[in-house]
DNA sequence: CTGAAAGCGCTTACAG
DNA sequence: CTGAAAGCGCTTACAG
């Protein structure tokens, strides 16, 4: 009960030498000409003593774990958790486990996660990068580790990346509360040179030239809920001619729509036009629903694990293919002209 | 580059022993009386080269592999997202890595991740079991693998397990819909004897006992979302006098929300009285924000670590304990009186 | 104070 | 057609 068993054990039981089991076991029978009958009585008798191999022993010995380490920014965040989870489905029809680990955009803790998959000899990596990760991943590349980034790209990097069009997902999303009447949006996004936070306040920027002054809102990472919530109504309060606002992802999205609700903001607040970059499921019940950009995650996460599968067997010759998806605009009520937002009312 | 550096190599390149490499590098230098200048030279030679020791034949060793494997019902749920994140933190601090994967609520998958785990030689395990899988932990119970289960009980298994009080939870919330003058509240549950809903389902017969006629709603688990939308939209049409739907989990709230909302349902549905079981961090921006019995994930979270390390330190006697946390109703719109507008029958 | 050697549980070239 | 042996990269009891 205590003692589990090893293939010694099993070939011992069966008078028969343990490269034989592990033939059988691994389906190298035929290749090996084991006699069907003793391959027979060692798939039967594994099976009645339910003996399972020890993975860290046959890790150790062909060099693969057939485990894919996975780095996303949060793991609570529902676009990362949507990935993950696909990903994770699509890595298992392929033979391999995935491990994913949260970095909280902070550069430090993605390198000790790197350096634990590391160690634990990980097969490959799937990373949406933080910032100052650059040198991190460009050791993976030299030593010619399978790896995939994704949602963003590393600027002066070339490695296997899928990302989706932030300029072209921005630009419309703004362009279309132009075209519904608001002429002052704002944009609210992360402090950040990240390169998909770049991408979405230059479609942003481009959209309003000529058409009004840019109303932007830089906030850094990772600061408390309530914090990002009064930052946000600061912002409204102080730009009076503001009549929507485009946040860049979806955690201010609900930071702002907080904001706008709070007690003492300006009765303009709650016919505030909102488009929100990143699609949630909630959307489409808040009041009014909140139009999105959102991202082709079923899209995105295939071409993550199709890119990571082509370097795991060797059939990837350049690794600098870039992969870039189409987000998708869907429009609710929230970045409808004010006449039909009155008449719902 | 290429060739990764053994503590063979890195002892011939400084004329000592692997075992002398392997005793400083574990902080066992000075119970090895080795000298301070071999120590030192050691320390720096692996530093300089960047050593990375080999954990998969460390646990190959030592039989430890400083892994958790963590079995939840869905990471994209946001009550098991927020114990994954806090776990895996916790569990960091212990110098523990946590593995985290999804069952569907499927005891086939369930039983095939477990498998994983076990061959990867996982250290621990933190399991929110599914249906059918008491035979499983019972296995892992009697090989003396430490194990915590979460969410919910295995009837007739003792186990280290943490819960809430779901009973209570939902005979509070249920008589908090009764004193602000809801009087013919629905039970919209999932058709499960999992030991939470059981208890939830309960709580909630016991507060409308000789108030009310029960008026239950059991949906199968894993239907799709649009669903499970019908089936409560259909359950609100065929139970005229209802007048407050408590949702016994959060994505049948979710789903229910919208139910009210479809066209062709009668104009009473907008004003139903909802309480939610789980808690969600959009539910303050819903209109009407809803009412929600929270669980208190942190204190969940920081028990199950706490039951699992004194496990894994050998610290714990029987492995009996249960530990049961009181959930809080979360009071918002939803559930207010609706004196203006009740009809009477 | 330090080294040589065994062994964790596998896989695989090699020999017969 | 099958077995004996080496070796993956560590740790640790043992010897000196």
């Amino acid at each position: 009960m205590k003692k589990r068993l090893s293939i010694h054990d099993i070939a011992r039981h069966l008078n028969v030498s343990a490269a034989t089991v592990s033939f059988v076991l691994n389906g190298r029978a035929e290749e090996n000409r084991i006699r069907k009958e003793v391959a027979d009585a060692i798939l039967q008798y594994v099976k009645q003593v339910g003996y399972r191999p020890n993975r860290v022993a046959q890790s150790l010995r062909t060099g693969k774990t057939q485990i894919i380490g996975m780095l996303v920014e949060g793991i609570s965040n529902p676009f990362f958790a949507a990935i993950a989870r696909i990903v994770e489905q699509e890595a298992y029809q392929l033979g391999y486990k995935l491990f994913y680990s949260s970095t909280d955009n902070d550069a430090e803790k993605a390198r000790a996660l790197l350096t634990a998959f590391r160690e634990s000899q990980v097969d490959g990596y799937i990373i949406a990068p933080t910032p100052g990760m650059e040198a991190d991943i460009r050791i993976l590349l030299e030593d010619r580790q399978p790896l995939v980034l994704f949602d963003r790209a590393v600027p002066g990097l070339e490695a296997p990346t899928v990302v989706v069009d932030n300029y072209m997902g921005a630009r419309e999303a703004t362009t279309h509360l132009l075209a519904n009447g608001f002429s002052n949006i704002g944009f609210v996004t992360l402090d950040s040179l990240q390169s998909q936070m770049v991408d979405r306040q230059r479609g942003y920027l481009d959209a309003i030239a000529g058409k009004q002054e840019p109303a932007v809102l830089h906030i850094p990472y990772s600061l408390q809920h309530h914090v990002n919530v009064d930052i946000i109504r600061l912002f409204i309060q102080n730009t009076p001619k503001l009549d929507a606002i485009f946040f860049a992802t979806n955690y201010f999205t609900l930071a702002g729509l907080e904001a706008m609700r709070s007690p003492g903001m300006p009765a303009s607040a709650g016919t505030l036009g909102v488009v929100s970059f990143d699609d949630n499921s909630h959307f489409n019940l808040f009041s009014p629903s909140i139009t999105a950009v959102a991202q082709p995650v079923e899209e995105l996460s295939h071409a993550v694990v199709e890119l990571l599968r082509r370097q795991l067997d060797g059939s990837m010759q350049e690794r600098n293919e870039v992969i870039v998806l189409p987000p998708e605009l869907i429009i609710r009520e929230s970045s409808k002209a004010r006449s039909q937002v009155v008449k719902q009312v």
